[in-house]
DNA sequence: CTTGATTCCGAAAGCGCTTTCGGAATAGCG
DNA sequence: CGCTATTCCGAAAGCGCTTTCGGAATCAAG
């Protein structure tokens, strides 16, 4: 099988290697004529363009990276296949390339990105779950890459970002739940390297503060972002003496691990005590019971990111994207209104 | 901000390019002293040699693609996320790329497939849940694009292949639940085009044989690959004027819709009628009940199918990679000793 | 001290494409 | 019909790297 080059068709067509690129390309200084020449011979032999030596001589990528966060969970990551599909239609609009890479450690981070510019494979990145302060941006940034963040880091005037505003969606599920009676309601957080994690948590104390109620250190728990966490956290908030009547958790992982807790005590979530969760992941429909949730819009967000991303490389300046979607409650069975006596065997 | 290129560092050494490079590349033809020397201008401007160039040079693509299941769903995907960070971990030795690649539909993945092929872009493809007779497996071949395939087709015997024994599988979750005492055990399944969902149903039948039962086509039906799905055709088999004391799902995710469907007749899964899934999902201890099910050895598949694709681009024989994995039982909550009247409310 | 084998590096071609530039052929205009 | 403006294409350089080849310098051997 001939490899069919631009070499080869320029030689059938008795033309130069330049003007059937020029013609295949669109560019204005060729006869109708020969363009459709080429064209019907091109599509004959189902040509397309070497993409390295396209890439080599052109100096775009044509390629973007997505980091994959280094310590997803199994449980977490139907948010990264999503955020995937999402980008990958996004980037086929031009037929760009999807890359996938991941830094075996938190620390190789900075190197995985180091190596991503100075490689010059990729045109962008995205990166997602930003810390406080977030040394990967700072670099992103200093090697003028554009990207775009999943998220927010503390300071984020200054590049562009796609964000649901958790803080406001914590606020609104205290306010749900003080409005089912509950005042003792608890947190389980997530490490507040997180900066998603902060904002979360100081959602839900502003919540608490706008209905009234004291915020009660004893009342959050910190734990990693998988379900066995969020099992252990809940666990021992539930064995304090004045255990708390509802729960907030900063994931439907931790949310779905505080559930298996509330059951093992024998007592029933969306009764005896209530969990919501935060991410609104589909098989939250069928725990026990079904969990009830701050659903983040993510559906579409993979393609608004590659969106965002294609318009900044195109030159558009980062300040001008920055997205902040809302998330909404989605109730199903593990909240409901407060009871008095929760411990009752 | 000057751009370290292989000039660069040629100009400041006194050296040429192609010293340089062959310096860094380790031919054996440079004294050890211009190679530290080259080495330590090169660490010291961190240099990285331009990708697109060196694969344009090369001829190799330094790349992979996966091949995105199109039709995948939410709650399925946690094994796409899965198989990503394995396979990214197994090309890392080398420092090639993953490409994540989707088609818009099924028939487009042979465009797609093709137009991977015709751009050079990789040297490699990873396809999932094949179908009976793949047009895609047919495909690679033709253009002699190296790959794997995650499952098997029906002639599976001239390519490499990756999968795990589901008709085995399927006749030990028979066997377990004819342990139990059930007789008579329904079969939700997959489309059969996918032919992992005609060996589980073989698997079903063959179980069915070897304990002495006959196969009733009353007891299969066929649902998509999704929850919604799995609930409805387990409501389907449940309204029958016989219906089934125990139900054997062809993947977790249609087991997790049957849990649904059975609690929604005010049944108890596991007690009333048992449940057993396939895939060994990690959210399946958190449904209601915790689900039993067929686990395949998820974790690693992602890297050995890496090694394996990388084995064969090195040039070894598809046929001498060719791996069956097992599954096997994982109980949790969803199956239990049959009982006589299911039906008493 | 000569010859042949080594060691080490420069020169140059080439990977397949894009893109600028200039010039021949054609068209438009007075 | 002569002149300028267009139209269209060929020529060639270049993207940054790899790799082969040959030759100068150095070495070992006779």
């Amino acid at each position: 099988m001939q490899k069919v080059s631009l070499k080869f068709l320029a030689n059938q067509l008795g033309l130069t290697e330049g003007t059937v690129s020029r013609a295949l390309n669109g560019y204005p200084d060729i006869s109708a004529a020969t363009r459709e020449r080429v064209q019907a011979l091109a599509d004959k032999h189902n040509y397309k363009a070497n993409q390295t030596a396209r890439r080599l001589a052109t100096g775009v990528a044509e390629a973007v990276a997505y980091l994959m966060p280094a310590n997803a969970n199994a449980l977490s990551e139907p948010f990264v296949s999503q955020l995937l599909e999402g980008l990958g239609q996004s980037l086929a609009k031009r037929n760009w390339d999807l890359l996938v890479v991941q830094a075996s450690s938190s620390e190789d981070e900075a190197e995985t990105i180091s190596k991503l510019s100075r490689s010059g494979r990729v045109s962008g990145v995205v990166i997602s779950r930003p810390y406080k302060q977030d040394s990967r941006i700072a670099l992103l940034q200093k090697y003028k890459l554009p990207f775009i963040v999943h998220g927010r880091s503390i300071n984020h005037a200054d590049y562009a970002w796609y964000d649901v505003d958790s803080e406001t969606a914590f606020m609104d599920a205290v306010d749900h739940l003080v409005l089912l009676g509950h005042q003792r309601i608890g947190f389980i957080g997530a490490p507040t390297y997180y900066h998603f994690a902060q904002m979360r948590l100081d959602g839900y104390r502003a919540g608490l503060i706008s209905n009234g109620i004291n915020y009660d250190e004893n009342l959050v728990e910190i734990a990693e972002l998988s379900d066995d966490a969020g099992e252990r956290a809940a666990k021992t908030m539930l064995r304090d003496t004045n255990p708390p009547s509802a729960l907030i958790c900063a994931t439907d992982t931790q949310a779905i691990g505080a559930l298996a807790a509330i059951r093992s005590q024998n007592l029933v979530p969306g009764k005896d005590v209530s969990i919501i969760g935060y991410d609104g992941l589909a098989f939250g429909k069928h725990t026990n019971p079904p969990l009830t949730t701050m659903a983040q819009p993510l559906s579409h967000s993979g393609r608004q990111i590659g969106d965002m991303l294609l318009a900044i490389i195109d030159g558009g300046n980062p300040v001008d994207y920055q997205e902040l979607r809302s998330a909404k409650l989605v109730r199903r069975m593990s909240d409901g209104p407060f009871r008095d006596q929760p411990d009752s065997q």
